[in-house]
RNA sequence: GCGAGAGUGGCGGAACUGGCAGACGCGCUGGACUUAGGAUCCAGUGAGGCAACUCGUGGGGGUUCGACUCCCCCCUCUCGCACCA
């Protein structure tokens, strides 16, 4: 909830400084974690689903969280979901939606294959489940194309967190390198290594092979160790699917009495097969260099492999290293390029590796295609058919949306295939090219398809032309300000992105990036531990709204800390929260006959009595400090701070006397007016209810929310005199109350003077004064 | 291992550009009003001395008249990535 508090709350508050707000709710609605919960509960699970939105509306509604609910979208019905199926269409049009069987991640729990993204240690990100891996068709869309759009334009995110950047950055990861061909010795065959180090080829003295590639088959078959090879390339599959080597790295390796040619020094080097070599990475095989890398250098200790330096850092003159070397240095041992600096012979030997058609410069990226394919129910189905005569063909955009039946068994079945597969009259179809009998592709879209690109909704929801309109999408976005958890860093934030440069780039939209400013909240939690229905010490909302208010909940929100900081939630906090907001209302009831009435024109300060003017002073201060921390940084709970001092500052003018030295004049109530109405409407995007109900009281019409935020005036703010401290030798020794803007001489002056300094100074000299304007006096003796 | 962030009273947290450390709130102590207080109000509240003063922002150095803030080294915690060639 505090997702939607700080939102709600901006929301307000921006609406009060004078900005034109479009915040807008949409429901994330199909998908996993709902379809499960039905399933559990043997319910349907759209039934399911409109129950939770309806559940949470109400919250909403409870918390005072308001959105405009005329562009509410909802991403499982089909006016929705229509647009998601065009979005499917357009990329595959682009050719960046393709048809590919591939070794993927099954999670054998929830019985539906996961994107990369969604594997976490080896286990399904939302059941925990182990993956398995099979062999199946399914859809994905080229995200790679955009790999490097992706990686370059975060440097022009400047608003987002340098985390989130950071995680994309790594979750890319783009490497620059060369695929380089090594000839196996005598068969004519050869092995492709991508490196991102050929300055070090001549450093490679052998190669090492994932398990997995395909040419482990032909070098093995038929030799005198077949067995043991065959056994022990059973063994890393073994080791790999169970996840232990991403949790045990080791450094197991089998010889397969086979030789490779560096093509630099004419050598034969030795073909080892190794787990810590992946498939899924550049070719599968790489060069190993052993000097200079350290995993290479552990396998090759192991084994007694040759270890050969061949960078050699500037002023050292080591030999055979204990240890890889990665850093910077000259090349030794390299032939022709003896002598050249590592960046200049990465250069030259890959323009080499090209001149002599030995292999390419490449880039890598861990980035992988997404696999979007579902079989699961929950989902928008993927507008495909496959005919016999014509192969795969695209729903024509016209006969969209393909409707998800409602009269299905929904539950996941442990073939591969989707529940939609059992029901035939989703399935059969007739060809849109041919008309012959043809049938649906059954599978569903990953939900974070759904959500990709709903931003782009929220201009037109109603709109059954189009998905968006183009005039007001580019009007109104990118999305100013996006609020959300860190834990959306790379999935959500990364499609999103991804699907937005794909429209720009097919001339849809003029912007290319969704979320110009990001801000990723803190979690909250109790004991320690993220609070969470699974952990089961979640606060229900209710238990502090029924007794307290609403008010009081959001208000604790704020306060509790920095809203990018996790919070620890504390329940006698939340009472003092409470009891700021009681002192308020009280302030107002015990001065309902001089509030009732709203101010006209604001006092001026020559006409006020000391007491008076301290207080107005320090109204003005409270709304500078109020805009100031909200507004740019949203720093809530320092604003709230301001405002419970300025309370305080309203309690004690309220106690003064009419008259007399500290007391009231002719103009006290327009000065605490003044004050009030500054508090109620500094207060009001944070505790909305309690602000409303005082407004109309104090007698104005029309909702607070209309109004516009006070301005603060600096010369009003400013402080007519200040704490003079006086250090002797950087220890405070004395203060003096002094006018502002006393200058630096006076000060001096008034510092040298204070008995208690000539006191401590006796007849020493000062030797150096050191004067800060409006703040203090150092003497140093 | 790599990357990001954090470390301040009993607790959550303040401190602008290097200038009064601990704002604001919680808790605690004492008092007032009360049949009562878990309501409200007042006072106090970093530690030691109980005065003058001294010590205090994870630890150690440094720069400076002056460091929570800047620089170097180290420790701890949280999060993310992790055999990416």
């Amino acid at each position: 909830g505090r997702n939607y508090v700080i939102g709600d709350s901006l929301a307000r508050f921006k609406m009060m400084e004078g900005r034109e707000v479009l915040a807008p709710m949409g429901w994330d609605a199909f998908g996993l974690p709902a379809e499960n919960a039905a399933i559990q509960r043997d319910i349907h699970p759209a039934t399911w689903t409109r129950d939770n939105i309806a559940r949470m509306k109400q919250q909403f509604h409870r918390w005072g969280v308001v959105y405009d609910w005329t562009r509410e979208v909802t991403s499982c019905e089909p006016a929705y979901y229509r647009w998601t199926q065009w979005l499917f269409l357009q990329l595959y049009d682009a050719g960046l939606a393709y048809r590919q069987a591939a070794s993927v991640n099954w999670c054998p729990r929830d019985r539906t294959v996961l994107a990369n993204e969604q594997v976490v240690d080896g286990a399904c990100e939302r059941c925990g489940t182990p993956i398995e891996e099979r062999h199946l068709e399914q859809w994905f869309f080229r995200i790679t194309a955009f790999a490097d759009r992706l990686l370059d334009d975060l440097a022009t995110l400047a608003d987002w967190p340098e985390r989130v950047a950071t995680m994309q950055r790594n979750w890319i990861d783009r490497s620059e390198g060369v695929e380089l061909e090594f000839e196996i010795a005598g068969t004519g065959r050869g092995v492709r290594c991508f490196t991102t180090r050929p300055d070090t080829v001549f450093g490679a003295t052998f190669l090492v092979l994932s398990p997995e590639h395909p040419e482990v088959e032909a070098l093995i078959a038929g030799r005198a160790r077949e067995k043991e090879m065959r056994e022990a390339v059973a063994r890393f599959t073994a080791q790999r699917l169970s996840g232990k080597a991403r949790t045990e790295p080791g450094r197991d390796g089998v010889f397969l009495d086979a030789y490779a040619v560096n093509p630099f020094t004419k050598e034969n080097i030795p073909i080892w097969i190794a787990p810590y070599v992946l498939m899924e990475y550049g070719t599968g095989a790489i060069m190993a260099v052993p000097a200079h890398d350290q995993r290479d250098f552990e396998f090759a200790t192991r084994y007694g492999l040759t270890i050969r330096e061949v960078i050699r850092p500037a002023g050292a003159d080591t030999t055979l290293p204990r240890s890889s070397y990665s850093g910077d240095g000259t090349l030794v041992n390299s032939g022709e390029y003896d002598g050249l600096a590592q960046n200049e012979a990465f250069e030259r030997i890959a323009a080499a590796v090209e001149r002599e058609g030995r292999g390419k410069r490449r880039v890598n990226y861990r980035l992988r295609d997404w696999l979007i394919s579902r079989q699961r129910y929950w989902g928008a189905p993927i507008p495909m058919i496959h005919c016999p005569a014509c192969g795969i063909v695209p729903v024509p955009e016209k006969d969209l949306p393909v409707v998800l039946p409602h009269d299905v068994d929904f539950r996941p079945r442990g073939d591969g295939k989707s529940p939609l597969a059992t029901s035939d009259a989703f399935r059969r179809v007739a060809c849109p090219r041919c008309g012959g009998a043809a049938a649906r592709d059954t599978d569903t879209m990953d939900t974070f398809v759904d959500s990709s690109w709903y931003f782009l909704r929220y201009l037109g929801p109603r709109d059954d032309m189009r998905a968006f309109p183009r005039d007001l999408c580019d009007a109104w976005l990118p999305v100013d300000q996006y609020i959300g958890g860190v834990e959306h860093a790379i999935l959500h934030l990364l499609y999103a992105r991804f699907i937005t440069k794909f429209l720009h780039a097919r001339g849809l939209i003029s912007f290319d990036e969704p979320f110009a400013r990001l801000f990723t909240q803190g979690m909250v939690c109790k004991n320690g531990v993220k609070m969470s229905k699974i952990k089961g010490n979640v606060v229900p909302p209710d238990t502090i709204i029924e007794p307290m208010g609403a008010d009081t909940m959001r208000l604790y929100i704020l306060f509790c800390g920095p809203p990018e900081r996790d919070i620890e939630w504390n329940d006698e906090s939340v009472e003092g929260c409470y009891r700021f907001l009681n002192r308020v209302w009280r302030m107002y009831e015990a001065n309902d006959s001089v509030l009732a009435r709203p101010l006209r024109g604001a006092p001026r300060p020559e006409e006020l009595t000391p007491a008076e003017r301290n207080l107005f002073r320090k109204t003005h201060q409270t709304i500078a400090r109020v805009l100031g921390d909200v507004s740019d940084h949203f720093r809530f709970n320092t604003a709230i701070s301001a405002l419970m001092e300025l309370s305080n500052a309203m309690g004690v003018f309220l106690d003064a006397p009419a008259g007399g030295e500290d007391g009231t004049g002719p103009h006290r109530d327009d000065v605490l007016r003044f004050a009030f109405d500054a508090l109620v409407r500094l207060l009001a995007p944070m505790t909305p209810h309690i602000c409303e109900e005082l407004w109309e009281r104090t007698g104005h019409s029309g909702s607070i929310f209309r109004m516009p935020m006070p301005a603060a005036d600096p010369a009003h703010a400013r402080d007519e005199m200040f704490d003079l401290v006086i250090q002797v030798n950087s220890r405070i020794r004395a203060r003096e109350s002094v006018p502002t803007g006393t200058d630096a001489e006076q000060m001096k002056t008034i510092a040298l003077a204070n008995p208690r300094i000539r006191e401590i100074l006796g007849d020493t000299a000062p030797k150096r004064v050191v004067v800060i304007q409006n703040r203090l006096v150092n003497i140093v003796v």
